[in-house]
DNA sequence: CTTGAAGCTCTAGTGACTAGAGGTTGTAGA
DNA sequence: TCTACAACCTCTAGTCACTAGAGCTTCAAG
């Protein structure tokens, strides 16, 4: 049995996070001492290694919500596990699209100035000012 | 001179958005009508689309605050807007950085499932489940 | 002069935590 | 067995950048 400053180390999540799982529902509610405080036991290192991990993968709490349900009805198909997992994937990839856009107009506001001279002629402020200027679409 | 709505249609900016800037001091409190309602000139027009623009760039309030201050202040050196671009651009890169890692791991979690099978032995919930899986740092 | 779109202020909600106050429990050492 | 104190508890409020809604007032066209 762990307490949750235990769970919290072998996991890497913060002790208020893991507090937090419970409230809203990711992580069912801990077991408790007769004082009482959390114990955990392997079942709840696992769960919250699960969620840890889908959240570094940047899954929202309702995604890994539905992963959770999942996991614990094996016989429903796992074609709504995919689903969830490429939902962000596409998500992931529309961010990438937007950053490197961003990137490309970052780069090109940065090396028109170098930090010299004042700012009523900073090329990084007028490139603000003026959407204009821009290659990409962002 | 524009009203708020007007504002809005003319920089893409929802009209709660102009209200909130004014409200945490991004845009100085606008000339009022008789009526309480508050009236816009092409200043008013042209510091929102900067507000605007450099939000789309991905860059905080707070930075955009400093970077007003900055074209407020002529005689001051662009070293300091150009500290902050390239900030921006690090963060960008960064972000970057752990999207593509997220990619990659993405890819390999939906790839390996088909979508057949029941949830029991579901790829995408064993690979969310162990990290040891994973072919990339995040 | 009427109507209704557009404006106003204020409060509260979003997501995923994080911080702090103020109190209680568990446990290691004396 | 006692004591000290780290770790735990609950609850409220704050973060960021908005967004939504209630309930009211003003503007402008017909």
């Amino acid at each position: 049995m762990f307490s949750i400053g235990q769970l919290s180390k072998q996991t890497g999540v913060k002790v208020p996070t893991i507090r937090y799982y419970e409230q809203v529902g990711l992580l069912v509610s801990a077991g408790r001492t007769e004082g009482n405080q959390r114990r955990y036991d392997k079942d709840g290192l696992e769960r919250l290694g699960f969620i840890r991990h889908a959240r570094d993968l940047g899954f929202s709490i309702e995604a890994i919500s539905a992963l959770i349900d999942l996991q614990q009805h094996p016989d429903r198909s796992c074609q709504e596990a995919t689903e969830i997992a490429q939902d962000q994937l596409a998500d992931v990839r529309e961010k990438l699209r937007r950053l490197t856009a961003l990137e490309t107009e970052l780069v090109r506001i940065s090396e028109g100035c170098d930090g010299d001279g004042s700012s009523n002629d900073c090329y990084v402020l007028t490139s603000l000012a003026d959407h204009r200027h821009c290659r990409t679409e962002h």
